[in-house]
DNA sequence: ATTATCTATAGATCTATAGATAATGC
DNA sequence: ATTATCTATAGATCTATAGATAATGC
């Protein structure tokens, strides 16, 4: 029943290699983040989409190809997106970087992007939420991240110049599990607060998230600089 | 290579179903916790843990039979240490409930468990941050878990009676995001901090999460507060 | 005599490939 | 002539069941 049925307009080949492809991606990463990788069969994945399951080797080789091709597509997309809100914001800033500021430009470009964006973009952080979290998956996505984490730090050294990295790798882990929480759009937090709260309210996330992560942090660093110092003067040094 | 080789000790029939059982619920949950639910054959498990593979459906019917075994073996224990903490907690403090010593009773009993308990029980809560990501999975556990949450934001409401009920729930969360993301194990933070901080070095995230995520709360419930009272001056009542 | 475990196997499903057919491109 | 799609099928793997065998319990 998927498969358009009128008669196909008139397409180059390139133009219908592409529509192929992208059709086989979408259903892929819709499948992929309701089931995870696992729970899907290439089978499964040509039925969504309406076409052979085939085709999905002749395009794609095997299923790990096709699970590469979906991150692929959307990975550095995303990740550009995100540098680029960090440096305009590091430029703006100037030398009065804050911890909001920079959590507000590491988070909101994705939440806008995988709450208020595409149904497929909001499939692909779907799955990875899901598949991060995988010993295996995780590879394949951290490999794109890794930059885009360290650049946050990097900010947010700036913003706590006097806070030890230790404390400020435990912020940022908190951070990333709030986000990933967040895209995954489980729609628990739905449900326990009877309504009140809605995961795919973009405005209310937002006006919440970095604000939350903010404190979160400040709180940790000046208690733990606190500590040192106070251990430092008990030690006598 | 499992399997011990030694003549097996004089037992009871029903030891050795008990045995037996355990074993299989073991290697299951452990190989859940690494590849997920669909990750995982039943003939996996019978490998991991050197026993027949139609073993299992003696003792568990299917594999979702199994499933729902490895959680009920963990789920009441770790819930109703829990319940306690925080019925402790509450007793003690009396009138004076803190959000932070709230979340120390909520977290730190699991913190504790998962990070410095059994083995099985640190893949039980690997298994768990994973599948409860799950569309489906995720069941099995939230009917478990809800009446735990409810018991914090109990707690919490007491802590900042003038909070906004949504804004407690955003709180929430963010805090089970971080719990999740602790006890999965991915290690992701290890290795971006080039081993600065290690994710099951209890003592290290016991001090850092509770007061992350206190300051958090405060700082969004009172933002919030001030927020609607100024609408209301505004709006002129 | 009852229960735990293993053997054998049916039937379904999955990945992957080879080769046929249908459509586009010169 | 080349490329997209489909048919047919091999081979592996998976779940599940029936029935045989081995061990414990009276």
């Amino acid at each position: 029943m998927p498969r358009s049925s009128n008669p196909k307009p008139r397409r180059t080949k390139a133009e219908q290699r592409a529509e192929s492809r992208e059709q086989i991606l979408d259903g892929a990463e819709y499948l992929f983040s309701q089931r995870g990788l696992y729970g899907v069969t290439l089978k499964d994945v040509a039925q969504q989409v309406g076409v052979h399951a085939s085709l999905l080797h002749y395009y794609f080789d095997d299923k790990r190809g096709l699970f590469e091709a979906v991150v692929d597509r959307r990975a550095s997309v995303t990740t550009d997106r995100r540098m680029e809100a960090m440096d305009d914001y590091e430029l703006q800033a100037g030398d009065s970087v804050t911890v909001e500021g920079a959590l507000h430009a590491f988070l909101d470009t994705d939440l806008d992007l995988y709450l208020n964006g595409s149904e497929g973009l909001r499939n692909y952080a779907a799955m990875g939420s899901q598949i991060a979290n995988t010993v295996e998956g995780g590879e394949v996505f951290n490999e794109h991240f890794d930059r885009v984490v360290l650049r946050l730090i990097d900010l947010l050294k700036k913003a706590m110049p006097d806070a030890a990295d230790e404390d400020i790798f435990w912020g940022y882990h908190f951070v990333n599990a709030g986000l990933m929480a967040t895209v995954a759009r489980t729609r628990r937090i739905d449900r326990l607060s009877g309504g009140l709260c809605r995961l795919d309210d973009y405005t209310a996330v937002q006006a919440r998230m970095a604000p939350f992560m903010a404190a979160g942090f400040i709180a940790i660093c000046q208690e733990r600089a606190l500590a040192r110092a106070s251990e430092t003067v008990a030690a006598g040094d």
